[in-house]
DNA sequence: CCAGGTGTATTAGTGTAGCAATACACATGT
DNA sequence: ACATGTGTATTGCTACACTAATACACCTGG
């Protein structure tokens, strides 16, 4: 998995957990970069994409902070819910493809959530 | 999304959800190729990567075939698990972004497990 | 055997994702 | 103004994913 979406999923998972809460800083670029020997422009496109995606707000010479969720991508219950279909889809597809149990699976999702949100 | 991707994707969902049963048979390569119009050997890849996971069983000269869920890749409960775990966290953490509730995003399993399995 | 069905190995072309090097733009503190 | 921190636009390169064209290997029914 390419480097950058390592960074992209990391943090997306902090933010979602609240374990990086809005408004708080997180490390620039070079430091960044520096610590995992590898291209500043690589970690810039990380950042860039949760930009992007609404994730972090950019500000130049300071730094990137976590952006307050803005419910507007949101939309409706409805129209959230069907955004996440597919990836819930996948997941069910390979739980009984490996022949757990619709209870199983459901297991695995409580215990995903559980450790997620503090 | 890459054309075998999506019928490998298809397929394994059908063979999840118990509408294709082991010893159906599946679409011969040229089939699907001529309704799609597609390279055969697009259609070829896809079912190699099938044959390859253990969904399908194959049969030069005569097609391809659902093959028996042989448990061989499975191991335990709790490796199978751990399998399935890394694409629940990834829907997870999409429901969270999306100011899905952890009830929420349990109903949403539960409706995609209802639709997969008759 | 032969005709017609099956899947596939091989090869080649095309696109693009991923990463890095460079040079630049913006903001802040002194 | 200047030094120093921030993020980034641009460019170029490399590797690999995806698809297709061709020719071949296998099996079955007549």
């Amino acid at each position: 998995m390419p480097i950058y979406r390592q960074l992209v999923d990391q943090v997306e998972a902090l933010v979602a957990g609240a374990r990086l809460r809005p408004g708080d800083t997180v490390p620039s670029v070079r430091q960044v970069a520096a610590a995992l020997g590898v291209n500043p422009m690589t970690v810039s496109k990380a950042w860039s994409r949760l930009e992007a995606d609404g994730v972090l707000d950019r500000d130049r010479g300071r730094g990137m902070v976590v952006a307050v969720p803005r419910d507007r991508e949101a939309g409706s219950l409805a129209e959230r819910k069907a955004q996440v279909r597919p990836l819930v889809d996948q997941a069910v597809v390979r739980g009984l493809q490996l022949g757990l149990t619709p209870a199983q699976l459901q297991a695995v999702m409580k215990t995903s959530l559980e450790e997620k949100l503090p």
